[in-house]
DNA sequence: CATCTATTTGCGCAATTAGGCAAATAATGA
DNA sequence: TCATTATTTGCCTAATTGCGCAAATAGATG
């Protein structure tokens, strides 16, 4: 790995291998269906069976997802039974939906008003639409 | 839209069409050199020719990036001369980042811990050589 | 062991996407 | 006006992805 260690912030001087690896994490976000996953062990922790009828979505989807989820570590897998429960194994996750839900929301404000000023600056900020 | 539960967080009781919109701007930074690109962009605007240089990608390629993030509110995009420059134009976007490169790194270490050898417990974080 | 249930996985298909190439567009200057 | 530079876009190909279906695994129970 080629660290070029600079160290002004986690993103600065990402190796190529580190770039891909930030992209797949959010490649594993980039999906409806996973961030319901997500959103449902929100409430903590479900079987493979539950989140399918919770999800509506196939079993064999739902377990893919899963494992998806699982390879990023963002979710855990515990074995009970015949069952398999998952759970959030990392609760940043939701730090970064909400901020993603925040991001859109200011976006879609902006689009409700677009003739309204209440952006501090009068600069004209990208409103650009062929 | 279908609000199904109650609001806890943003991402709680999210419609599809939400859901489809945050799976989307998380899939403009799923891609290693839209992620470059924005890296590269931390440092200040840049047109789409510097981009190029900098980013080690095609012109075609570099412009594609750039409209995709726009698309998604990510970058502003100002003409100046017979070249078009670029910014950020959310800088919480690096917050986003800066989460997920600490998830991967905590990673890393879970890994190189149990690569390392898995007879010692794991409760001892000293691995941190990137 | 046989069987049932729950979960995972292999395979094929349709849809999406990144990238290369070239043509089209926009803005500037002779 | 034409030429030049910078950027965007259309078309194509290769690769990826999510899903449905069915077969294969894992664990529990008779």
């Amino acid at each position: 790995m080629v660290a070029t260690k600079n160290s002004a912030s986690p993103l600065a001087g990402l190796s190529e291998q580190a770039l891909a690896h930030v992209a797949e994490y959010f490649q594993a976000l980039a999906d409806p269906m996973r961030l319901r996953i997500l959103n449902t062990l929100r409430s903590g922790e479900h079987n493979v069976g539950e989140l399918t009828e919770l999800c509506g979505c196939s079993t064999a989807n739902v377990s893919r997802h899963l494992a998806a989820l699982a390879k990023q570590g963002m979710v855990g897998r515990e074995s009970r039974g015949t069952s398999v429960y998952y759970s959030i194994a990392d609760a940043s996750i939701y730090a970064l939906c909400d901020l993603v839900c925040c991001n859109i929301a200011r976006q879609f404000e902006q689009q409700a008003s677009v003739h309204k000023s209440f952006t501090k600056a009068t600069q004209k900020r990208g409103r650009n639409h062929p």
